[in-house]
DNA sequence: AGCACGCCGACT
DNA sequence: GTCGGCGTGCTC
């Protein structure tokens, strides 16, 4: 309700306060009923300081659904509102449609989807004012070249951000801050940065053929509303630039687009990327900014005045309020899905914020997820394949090793087949990668004489072997402990050995081989700084490698123009495990990784060391047959029933007592429904049975395509015995992850 | 999520 | 008899 008019009010003297429920960011089941205090002016979206218990929260004003009763609570216990942020734009309509959905698909609290949204807190907060430095003072007594740089750099009298004017001059910014305290430059507060607007039509690429064809079918299916086009591409087909054709439509239009991309250590090059194309950075977005950076590019979002923004999975729950397009850049990449938390597969919520706000969705990958690529095929979205390589790159020429009959020496990993071939890529002066999907130096560690195993004390999990670090690390809790000399069951000495290879025991024995050759590793672990990882990117680039070995790392959209051989040392490794997804992912991982072989002007090709080469997946690879491999898997999937032709829910019970953990999964899953299409399997105990310390076991719930399994788990939820003392129930919609 | 209240074991 | 451990429940 708006304000009052003064002769109303003295019409209606004792006019009751107006209420509004409010959502606040906590894992409540519902909105809290709040007394708006007189003359505030709120509506749904809007910002509010909500007082809860002994403490205040920033919470959002909600609504009530259409035709719900009034709040069921005496109005002796509604408090009112402490403050009204106005100065905070408040959330659009479409992303109260959104949370609501998202938290009734996931069956999370809806406070905790809004606390996902309102996950940059600076932006609740006035924006600080942020200082530059301007040239107003005279040369300081003392100068130096150095300060000779800065003075020339900023002596055009404009106000300068430090970083920036250091940058310009080429100085640290110890430099710059000297100055200041020289009184040379002074500090000033920075007038409100007025973003450079993207240009749309700035730089278009030259578009082969098919790469316009592709363009104009992406933009009939995007032109108005709600679409979802499947750009289905080779590596090297220009995805990308076929894409941003879709964005410039969008910033044409004057509506606002999101691009989402798995891995943020890649934003980097991909925001250059945008940049050359559209003239201005885009906005940023993914959990490596600081806090005040997030704040500032949630408020830009939220007033419409970022136009394009690149982000991690978690940019989909932006405040955009005039959202035109959304990009999910390698949509098959398993980093979309998120499981901590609010556990959602951020594609296909992509997918549900098109609709909900009408607008089209892009999904570009050159190894499309299987339930993507079923939905192209049934018509619920339009498949745009892309089947050249750009400048005529061919595909790269993959092979198998037999391991059975090629098998390395002793000791080693590397088949000579391998050896042989790196030889041969490095006499032409070309680059070779090894790809191994695995960090550390051994994965198991083991007494020679008694037999023991280094196992974390907190998991059942080995601890895995760091020899750079010089220590045993845990992967699932963090843990690690130094390398003893002795065996600390035994006490034998020198009696320790490492078992199968990871990415740095495939460094060393590389070295043995080449020493000559320079290497670069490339995991996670070891360049933890995404500075440092874009350092060793550029030297892989500019040709100052000659070897890389690395981790999965590698297998995402890098581009190494002198790559010529990509040796997988374990093809076999992602397909062991009982995960129904399996094959589909080692497909696609080992598709990519050897796709980096070969661009441009050099023949690539890939080597595959396996055990199995008779396996359906290395079959594919090896005939450059995806077409093959797609129809099989997706055969497969619907004979099983497995997504995308079936819907899973995962229930994970933990707790720090094995018994009470198991008990309590048991008397859960008697607890369950029946119902006649609706399987629930297990309990059984979970693949990794212990993590932190605490015993896992796992209920799968399996259900048709047309099965509401929300609603099944939500009457089970209602009736079954709450989880309590230290057990812990979460439950995994659509679940990617079975250990 | 945070906090108060409540019930059990170890101490003064 | 009291202090304090944490398990349970409430907050509009």
């Amino acid at each position: 309700m708006a304000k009052s008019e003064p002769d109303q009010t003295q019409l209606i003297p004792e006019e009751t306060p107006e209420t509004v429920p409010v959502l606040v960011p906590l894992a409540l089941p519902a909105p809290y009923d709040y007394l708006v205090p007189e003359g505030a002016d709120v509506r749904p979206g809007s910002f509010v300081v909500a007082p809860l218990g002994p403490l205040k929260y920033v919470a959002a004003v909600w609504r009530r659904p259409e035709g719900a009763a009034a709040p069921n609570i005496p109005r002796s216990k509604l408090r009112a509102l402490v403050d009204v942020l106005d100065d905070v734009p408040p959330l659009p309509e479409i992303s109260l449609d959104f949370a609501e959905w998202v938290a009734d698909y996931t069956l999370t609290p809806p406070g905790m989807v809004l606390r996902m949204m309102m996950s940059a807190s600076a932006a609740f907060q006035p924006p600080p004012p942020r200082y530059g430095v301007r040239l107003a003072g005279p040369p300081p007594e003392r100068m130096t070249p150095a300060r000779t740089r800065v003075l020339d750099a900023a002596g055009n009298g404009l106000i300068w951000v430090k970083s920036l004017l250091a940058e310009a001059a080429g100085v640290s910014p110890g430099v710059i801050d000297g100055l200041v305290d020289a009184g040379t430059l002074v500090a000033e507060p920075l007038p409100d940065t007025i973003a450079r607007e993207l240009d749309p039509s700035l730089l278009r690429a030259e578009l082969s053929d098919e790469q316009r064809r592709a363009a104009e079918q992406l933009l009939d299916n995007t032109r108005d509303g709600f679409a979802v086009s499947l750009l289905d591409g080779v590596t090297g087909s220009g995805k990308t630039e076929v894409y941003f054709e879709a964005i410039a439509q969008a910033l044409s239009d004057g509506k606002q687009a999101l691009v989402m991309i798995p891995e943020i250590a890649l934003t980097a090059a991909f925001l250059t990327r945008c940049e050359e194309r559209f003239g201005a950075r885009p906005a940023e977005w993914h959990s490596g900014l600081t806090q005040s950076a997030r704040g500032r590019t949630w408020r830009a979002v939220a007033e419409g005045k970022a136009q394009l923004v690149v982000g991690a999975r978690s940019a989909l729950f932006l405040p955009f309020p005039n959202l035109g397009l959304i990009v999910v850049d390698e949509e098959h990449d398993q980093a979309y899905k998120q499981e901590d938390r609010v556990s959602y597969q951020a594609r296909d919520m992509a997918v549900v914020r098109g609709h909900l706000g009408k607008c089209p969705v892009v999904l570009s990958s050159a190894t499309p997820s299987i339930e993507s690529l079923v939905n192209a095929e049934q018509g619920r979205y339009r498949h745009i394949p892309l089947r050249a390589r750009y400048k005529a790159a061919g595909l790269p020429d993959l092979k198998a090793i037999d391991m059975r009959k090629s098998p390395p020496e002793r000791g080693s990993w590397l088949s000579p087949v391998l050896t042989e071939a790196m030889a041969e890529t490095l006499a032409r002066g070309e680059q070779a990668l090894l790809f191994l999907n695995r960090r550390g130096y051994a994965p198991l560690t083991l007494c020679r004489k008694c037999g023991y195993r280094f196992e974390c004390p907190n998991c059942s999990a080995w601890m895995v072997e760091h020899r750079f670090r010089h220590r045993l690390e845990c992967h699932h809790c963090g843990k690690f402990a130094p390398i003893p000399d002795e065996c600390p069951s035994c006490g034998a000495e020198e009696s320790l050995v490492a078992c199968g290879p990871g990415v740095e025991r495939i460094a060393e024995e590389v070295e043995a081989l080449f020493p000559e050759a320079r290497r670069a590793i490339l995991s996670s672990d070891l360049t933890p700084r995404i500075a440092d990882l874009r350092e060793t990117l550029r030297e892989i680039e500019d040709r100052e490698v000659d070897i890389v070995i690395g981790t999965q790392l590698v297998a995402k959209g890098h581009h190494f123009p002198g790559l010529a051989l990509v040796g997988v040392v374990d093809a076999d490794l992602g397909l062991a495990q009982g995960d129904p997804r399996a094959a589909e992912r080692t497909f696609q991982l080992l598709s990519q990784v050897t796709g980096r072989a070969g661009r441009e002007a050099i023949a690539g090709r890939g080597l595959l060391q396996t055990y199995m080469p008779e396996h359906p997946v290395l079959q594919a690879l090896v005939a450059g047959d995806r077409d093959a491999f797609y129809a099989q898997e997706i055969e497969a999937r619907r004979e099983a029933g497995m997504p995308p032709f079936g819907r899973l829910a995962s229930l994970l019970i933990s707790g720090s007592d094995r018994a009470a953990a198991e008990s309590y999964a048991r008397s859960l899953a008697r607890a369950a429904p029946p119902a006649e299409t609706i399987e629930v399997l297990g309990p059984a105990e979970a693949p990794l049975s212990v993590v932190r310390g605490r015993y896992r076991y796992r209920i799968l719930v399996k259900a048709p395509r047309e099965a509401d399994i929300q609603a099944y788990l939500r009457l089970w939820m209602a009736d079954a015995p709450k989880a309590r003392g230290s057990i812990r129930l979460s439950i995994d919609i659509d679940p990617y992850n079975f250990l």
